[in-house]
DNA sequence: CTTGACATTAGCCTACAGGCTAATTAGTCA
DNA sequence: TGACTAATTAGCCTGTAGGCTAATGTCAAG
């Protein structure tokens, strides 16, 4: 799932939103909203795929974890389709 | 239609990185893609819905035009999810 | 190795996105 | 009006996103 379409689900912006302040596991994560928790888990797993979040063991924890480049280079294309730049995906 | 989810699909932002030269018709947009004409005119429904461009009749042609603060708008809220800034809609 | 808590996988269901063809509306011109 | 072109609406079909419950895996503690 690319980082657009996993962009589109309202939820997944929460937990983005959610994960600014610092890690979490998917228990709190999950414990914040109004789904069960396998739900919650695909959203998290389709986050991961598109590379917004990765995740790592933490005991029985598993701690998720934002990953800001991939965000500002999601931002970076929507600027470029306004700006009519040509420069794409030369990041860090 | 909220603008992540019209953004989510790659052919609305190929219509939308088109429209960056100018408006054009919706002829002359689906001309461009290989898809029926009424995809064409539900994809731009969807994009019109989401407030990334606007349609004006000029004679027997309709002109899209893309609407470029709601794609700023957008882009700001991705950088707002990295940098955690409370404020929304920051204009320029 | 069994138990208990944390998290994912499996399986199923409903709703809607996204594509097509055919029919309809809207506007121009003879 | 009638015909022609441009674009949308209507209707249908298929695939997949997104939700749930139940079963399974994974790790720490005893």
């Amino acid at each position: 799932m690319d980082a657009f379409t996993a962009l589109a689900h309202p939820l997944r912006r929460e937990v983005l939103a959610m994960l600014r302040k610092g890690p979490l596991t998917s228990g709190e994560i999950a414990d914040a909203f109004d789904v069960a928790w396998p739900t919650m888990t695909g959203h998290l797993t389709k986050l991961k795929e598109a590379g917004l979040v990765t995740a790592e063991r933490s005991g029985t924890n598993i701690l998720y974890r934002l990953n800001a480049s991939i965000l500002e280079d999601t931002a970076a294309m929507l600027l470029d389709l306004v700006a009519g730049k040509k420069s794409k995906g030369s990041k860090s």
